[in-house]
This record gives structure tokens, sequence and C-alpha cells, in this order.
RNA sequence: GUGUUCGUAGCUCAGCUGGAUAGAGCAACGGCCUUCUAAGCCGUGGGUCGGGGGUUCGAAUCCCUUCGAGCACGCCA
């Protein structure tokens, strides 16, 4: 279905080309002054120097174009030279018809349907989720839905941290703790046990301690980068062990991704690229693009254009071994042979702008990625606390982990619901409770992120994300709620929702809310195309605030016009139908009732 | 130092490719529940859009400059 504005527009186009003018000043925009009209066109403003005429005179010729518009209700003229417009009833009306029916309520689909692998995991093997994981995840997750929404192909890979010094760090420690197992026996030749020796309890808090003591005892260190480098050269013990905290690791990262409704179509990681590496360097090196510098192998990517200093992309320390560019180099390398991507998106910490810069152009200079393949990185700002402005801490200082984050928003829902519950006067067993509080947790979680633009920083304040006032994930989903209640009462009554066909009845609420509901498909586009969240948050904020003022006016089971009626049914569930489909691209879902 | 993001109401943020009186939410104040969930709706007060220039018929938006803040700048990820 083509977008509204682009119709409106087309029947404005023609009337300034009736008028003698160029079609192109004839463009639609919502209205600023939405007290005065619905849309404007500010054409006639634009082609008053190229026509030497009076803006006003101009907008007059047009106008009287449009007075047998099947389009416009009303077109009107202020001065210096505005075109306020109102549209039909019935041209929404029928819009609005159409968007039921049509697939994905008239949003179309691509000329081309592209290969898209968005890379937003970001997680370590070994190391718990915390807070600074929360951006990425809840971001590429719903980009990923976007994009997938839009009608493209889409693969979201975690690109785990499984391979580094953490691992070494992690063996060392093991090692000192229980040196009898079988993994540190060089000459143990049998098969390794099935159980891992540790618990992901055990490992998470294994790491911190193995860490922590490298960090003042440089013998420590040693004995970890060389384990390390004995896991990454193939023994054999080191190599069972690393798939033992693997395995723990993943099924725990799994449970917790999980409970924040983010999947991964792959869980890949580091390790599985190093055999890569190898064939990857001296391709570079033979292509006369990697040259020695202060030791280390790097390309120069700075370009003529540069404003600034960019300083070339390392491939190899001078100690020879690989690093996070390395791997993330074979990376797309691997993935350009396996997968062809039109489109590789990144969502990471927005401080890693001018690493991604530099491996996308050395990713292009040196050919590993065409020209035709997209490289997209989008940076994410901090999560600040509300009282310091800094990056968010537990009350003691420390790195705040997911769980207990998602923990306390969960426990402070399930008050409220009680809290509600108990004022409303109406039963709720535990169960439900419990699980009513996570469901709107999450949305509270996720609403308060996304509708923040993904690049900007910003505070994370939960007595405001649990509040359930206002622009909230809360409110939307209380909308929602309301709307499922009026269908399930109009079903219990004998009517059939999906049979209902929309009306007018003319008021200025149900027209808002029409108007609202018509903007989906250049929303959805605009969402896809910036890879913007916030844009659907927006929306569906503006799509509750017309439906909430329309309930208010409207009193629905109790009409006895049941055609009208019907009507308002239909215009219902065409406005929750895309509430909930905006709600599942952002990534949460909404209770039967709350 | 270089680059980059940003500076909008007391607080947290919108503001689409420049357009008419700069919008929301929270907080404050005042209304609305015998009627579809008041987690809602309606209304009031509150802003020299950091400062200064410029382009334009028109600038929060584009350009320059200046002040302030965050962040990044070859062997971390």
């Amino acid at each position: 279905m083509r977008k509204i504005l682009d119709l409106i527009s087309e029947e404005m186009k023609n009337a300034f080309a009736a008028a003698g003018y160029d079609g192109e000043l004839g463009r639609v925009t919502l209205s600023n002054r939405p007290d005065l009209c619905e849309y404007q066109c500010n054409g006639a403003m634009a082609g008053a120097k190229k026509y030497h005429k009076a803006p006003l005179a101009i907008a007059e010729e047009v106008a009287a174009q449009l007075k047998e518009s099947s389009v416009f209700a009303e077109a009107s003229v202020a001065p210096p030279g505005f075109l306020n417009l109102k549209v039909k009833a019935s041209f929404v009306r029928d819009y609005l018809r159409q968007m039921r029916t049509a697939d994905k309520f008239g949003l179309e689909a691509p000329e081309r349907v592209k290969k898209i692998i968005v890379d937003y995991g970001g997680a370590n093997v070994a190391k718990p989720l915390h807070v600074g994981h929360l951006r990425p995840a809840i971001i590429g997750e719903s980009v990923k839905r976007i994009c997938s929404y839009a009608g493209h192909d889409v693969i979201g890979d975690i690109h785990m941290g499984d391979w580094g010094l953490q691992m070494g760090l992690v063996i060392t420690e093991l090692k000192k703790r229980q040196p009898e197992l079988v993994y540190f026996d060089e000459n143990y030749t049998g098969e390794y046990p099935a159980e891992a020796p540790f618990t992901i309890a055990e490992l998470e808090e294994i790491y911190p301690t193995a860490s922590a003591k490298s960090k003042d005892d440089a013998d420590y260190k040693a004995e970890a980068m060389e384990a390390t480098h004995r896991l990454q050269n193939g023994d054999r013990g080191f190599r069972a062990l690393w798939n033992h905290i693997m395995r723990v690791s993943v099924e725990d990262l799994k449970k917790n991704y999980d409970s924040l409704d983010v999947h991964f179509e792959l869980w890949k990681g580091e390790s599985d690229v190093q055999d890569l590496i190898p064939g990857m360097v001296e391709q570079l090196k033979k292509g006369g693009y990697a040259y020695e510098s202060d030791g280390a192998l790097v390309v120069d990517v700075k370009e003529e254009t540069d404003t600034k200093e960019v300083p070339p992309c390392m491939i190899l320390k001078s100690d020879g071994a690989s690093l996070y560019n390395t791997t993330d180099l074979a990376t797309i390398m691997d993935r350009m042979e396996k997968y062809h991507p039109d489109k590789m998106i990144y969502v990471t910490d927005k401080r890693q702008d001018l690493y991604f810069e530099q491996i996308f152009r050395c990713a292009r200079k040196t050919g590993l990625v065409g020209e035709e393949t997209e490289l997209l990185h989008i940076g994410n700002g901090t999560m600040n606390d509300k009282d310091r402005g800094k990056p968010f801490k537990t009350r003691e200082g420390g790195v705040m982990r997911l769980e207990h984050l998602i923990g306390e928003i969960n426990e402070e829902m399930l008050r409220k619901i009680r809290e509600n519950a108990a004022e409303k006067g109406y039963e709720i067993d535990a169960g439900e409770a419990a699980a009513t509080a996570k469901i709107v947790g999450l949305a509270a979680v996720k609403y308060g992120d996304l509708s923040n633009q993904a690049a900007k920083d910003y505070v994370f304040d939960i007595d405001r994300f649990t509040s359930f006032e206002g622009d909230t994930g809360p409110y939307i989903l209380y909308t929602i709620v309301r709307i499922k209640s009026i269908l399930h009462k109009y079903a219990e009554q004998g009517g059939s929702p999906a049979d209902a066909v929309i009306q007018n009845a003319g008021d200025d609420s149900e027209k808002s809310l029409m108007l609202e509901l018509s903007r989906f498909n250049a929303v959805m586009e605009a969402a896809y195309e910036e890879a913007a969240p916030h844009r659907i948050c927006a929306f569906i904020y503006d799509i509750a605030n017309a439906f909430n003022h329309f309930y208010h006016e409207t009193k629905i089971l109790t009409e006895e016009d049941r055609e009208r009626q019907a009507g308002w049914i239909a215009l219902l569930k065409l406005t929750v139908d895309v509430l909930e489909t905006c709600i599942d691209l952002l990534g949460f879902s909404a209770p039967e009732r709350m």
C-alpha cells in the first residue's frame, strides 16, 4: 500500500500542476498546527521566488483546484501562504479498511530481500552479564526484528568473547584450586569427564578472583598468558576444560537472554574464526595492505578527505598475537563467504565508533567486503545513574549484574500489581501476578531504553521506569489491555470483532485515532531505514494517546446503533493489532490483564 | 591537542528533508469514577531552544564563531 502522505501529496501535486506550477511544490507534511488543520503544504512559499508571485496568490490558485477533490474536505489558505488541509473522513476510513486486510497493515515488501547480519550480543564467556550488556541486547534485538518485519532475511549473531586472556585466567585459577584434575595431567591420554568440574556460580566467582590476582601478581598473570597460549595451540586438556567452560557459560547466557526475550540465531564467537586468521593475515600481506609498524602488523586506513587522524588498523600485535581487530576481520571474512550478506549491523557501545570505522575501512580497502555490502555500526549511549550522571553502578559502586537489575524491577512491579489489585478489590493469584510483573517489568525496561535515541546516553531511573504514568511501557500495555477487555466483552455479547467493518461516525477523536493509525507503514519504513526503534516508540505513544482520548469520548459497549458500534470495534481491533505488532518489534508483549 | 556527540521547561526527553503560538512525560496546582480497567482523561502555571554572528521571506533545525559537558584517539575489548 502506498503511504497516506504520498497519496495526499499526489493530489496536491496535481493541483499545483493544474494551476500551472511545478508539481514538486505540492509535497504535503503533517500539520504543525493541529488546531488549524491535519496536514499542510508549504509549496506556495517555496515557489514564490521562482514564479515572482505572492505566495498567498499561488496558494489561492492551488486551493481553487481542490474544490472538487475526493481527498480533501478542506483546503484553506493562511498567510503568508500556507495551505491548510483536512482530509475527508471517508478517505481515511477507506485507507484504514485497506490496512486491515493488507499484509503487514500495508507495509510494502522491499524491492529486493536483503541478507542482513546483526551482531549485537557482546557477551563474554565466563563473565556474568552486567548492566552494560543491556542496551546492545535490547537495541540489537529490536533492530533485528524491525529488519525482519521490513521483509529482509536477518540473522542475529551474539559474537561472544570466548578466546582471550579471560579463558587463560579461569583455567589458571582452576589449576590452583584443583591441581589434581586430569585436565592438568599432561600424560593423560584417556577420555575427559563429561561433567564440568564447576558450576556456573563457581565459574562466575572464579573469573573475578583470577582477574584481580593477575593485576597484582605478575607471575600469576604470566601463567595465565601461558595457559591462554596453550589453549590456543590446542592443548588437549585445556581444550576439554574450555569446552566445559563454554557449555556451562553458554547455557547460563541463554537463560539470561531468554528472560529478556532476546534470541540469537547464531552463537558464534572469537574462537570460531581462529583457523581463518593465518590465511587472512597472509592475504593481507600479499595484497600489499599490511605492513610492519613498531613491530606490529597494521593496515593504513586513513583517507585523503579525513579531517581527523585515523590511526592504522592493527592486525597483529608486536608479539605476533591476534587481537579483537583480527577476529572481527576474520569474522567478516567468514560471514562474507558463508552468507554473502548485503548488510552487517553491529550494535555496541558508541565508544567503539572509531574502532569500527577502522575495521570497516580496512575490510573494504583489503577487499574482504565489496561495495555492495553495507557496514553499519550503531553505537549506543551509556545507561547512566540517576544521581551522578555516570555509568550505572550498584549502591556499593560495583558493576551491577543484569539479573539483579531485572530482579529489582520485577519485584517493584509485583508490589505495584498487588497494590493495584487490592485497591480495585479483585483477586489475583500469585502465579498470574508474578507472570504479569515479569511482562510489565520487561516492557518498562525496554520501552524506557528504546524510547531514547540509541546513540544518546540516558538516565536509568528505576522509580521512573516502574512508574505506570506517562510515556512508559506500562502505559502502552495498559492501553492494549483496555482495548482487549472491550473486545472480549463485545465477543461475549455475541459480536465478532474480526468481521466488523470500519465506519466513520464523524467524531474528532475517532478521526484523530484513524489518522494516527494511517501512519503505520511510513513509520515502519523510517524505523527500518534509520535502524531506529525509538520511532516506533513515539508512534505507539501517539496511538495510545489518541486511543485513550477516543475511549473517554465514546461509550462503545452501550452503543445502540449496531453498525456504528461494529465500526468502532473494527477500529479498536486494528488499533490493538497495530500496537501489538509494534511492541513485538520492540521486543516485549502485553498481558491479558493488569 | 585532534576528532566526535551533545547543550531545548525545576527534572527526563521529543522536535521528521528550515515554516505559523517550540511539544510530551514527571514534579506543582485544579477538575472528572452509580456507566467499556482512574496504571486513565481534561485543564492551569512554567522555556532569551548555552552565548554571539551569518544564510533565508522564515532558523531549535543549515553555516561560522565562542563557552560548557561527555566520549574516543596502535599493541584492551
